[in-house]
DNA sequence: ACCTGAACACCGTTCAAGT
DNA sequence: ACCTGAACACCGTTCAAGT
């Protein structure tokens, strides 16, 4: 509904598509901070403002990549035969599903659309820990330290994952360490398999919280 | 070692202190994004370049706030008796502290001081999952999890308190939603309580990570 | 020892002007 | 319909100059 005219214009040397995605790029190597307009003429071979007129300012482009990862978070599919599989199968899905936007987590959060992004996994977590027997208050706070639980690996993980070296390291820290347990320090000088430590740490949370206790 | 003069100078408009409570003011308040050299300035009334004679520049200032948060995170104290009691305190012990400056972790990130942050915790947490007799591996892989769980509920929670009224809330969702608890939804439709959830959760995972399983 | 203003390169944004 | 350069207010930073 936006181009109709009788003779066909030049093609645009640019399209909002192609600034929308131009723009998730640099976001996802540089952060949300290291996303200028200028930096996304620049790589679009093109002047500053056409950027602006292609999508209104920063902020307003921001807006529509939130809106794309909101509309994106639809309903999980839960898997497995047991309550724990089940849920725990969400909550690597959720994982999965965040992973490939963690920066926009705290866009969408600063325009208040929280709630609204996580309304579908807190749905299919709810029926599944309702499933398990869980009800009322009970069930709400599962929900809930299940949610916490996924947001914030994800958040250390984009942490991790633009760090640079640290120093010193983890290793150098703990083969130094005068300690009881060689084989502990040892297994804490080694580099975290975030992966494997998702689905334990997580499968642990999930089958106390069903517990009946 | 750096004042030493023979009649006393006039004394300073400001002081490296002042410059660096004021950052830290200013960090509380707007983010480390809102961190500006000229608000700085403002806020103390000086001239902006005055800062830069105190501090150095911008980088130099946060390397020293994350100096102070380095070292601020001694060993935690564990209190209890069960080690699952014991445990249990040192996370809520370490969530205490990093409250503080949540902003930070970022920032100690980025300067390849995550490890050497977390080194005296992650002592603590060994020695009481040691005592709790887990060995080599296991053990190493409890200690790690407890750590994501406790920043990433912190990175959350920081999230949280920085955010505006969310637009649909939580409420109006839960108490819209056709269920089949309605308690649940009510529960859900209720403000987290942060404090709460945090004990809840991180206990359903301690309890679970000790267990012999 | 400490403060200042001028100056530079960067940024987001607006606007009048082009085709 | 789409692109452009000029211009403005902002930012971090350097520097020569003050007291």
């Amino acid at each position: 509904m936006t181009q109709e005219s009788a003779k066909p214009p030049r093609a645009p040397a640019v399209t909002r598509r192609a600034v929308l995605d131009a723009a998730t790029r640099l976001i996802e190597q540089q952060g949300v901070a290291g996303l200028s307009m200028r930096k996304l003429a620049a790589e679009l071979g093109v002047a500053v403002t056409s950027i602006y007129w292609h999508v209104g300012n920063r902020e307003a482009l921001l807006d529509e990549l939130v809106q794309e990862m909101v509309h994106g978070l639809d309903t999980l599919p839960a898997s497995g035969t047991t309550p724990t599989a089940r849920v725990l199968s969400l909550a690597l899905e959720l994982r999965r599903v965040l992973r490939a936007h963690p920066h926009l987590i705290g866009l969408v959060n600063e325009r208040g659309l929280t709630p609204a992004m996580f309304l579908p996994s807190q749905r299919a977590l709810v029926a599944e820990i309702s499933a398990a027997g869980l009800r009322g208050t009970r069930a709400a706070e599962t929900v809930r330290a299940l949610q916490y639980h996924v947001i914030g690996f994800i958040l250390v993980e984009r942490h991790t994952d633009r760090s640079p070296e640290q120093h010193p390291s983890a290793e150098e820290l703990w083969l130094a360490e005068p300690s009881a347990d060689g084989d502990l320090a040892e297994a804490l000088a080694t580099p975290v398999d975030a992966d494997r430590l998702f689905a334990r740490s997580t499968e642990a949370l999930v089958r106390s919280l069903l517990a009946d206790q």
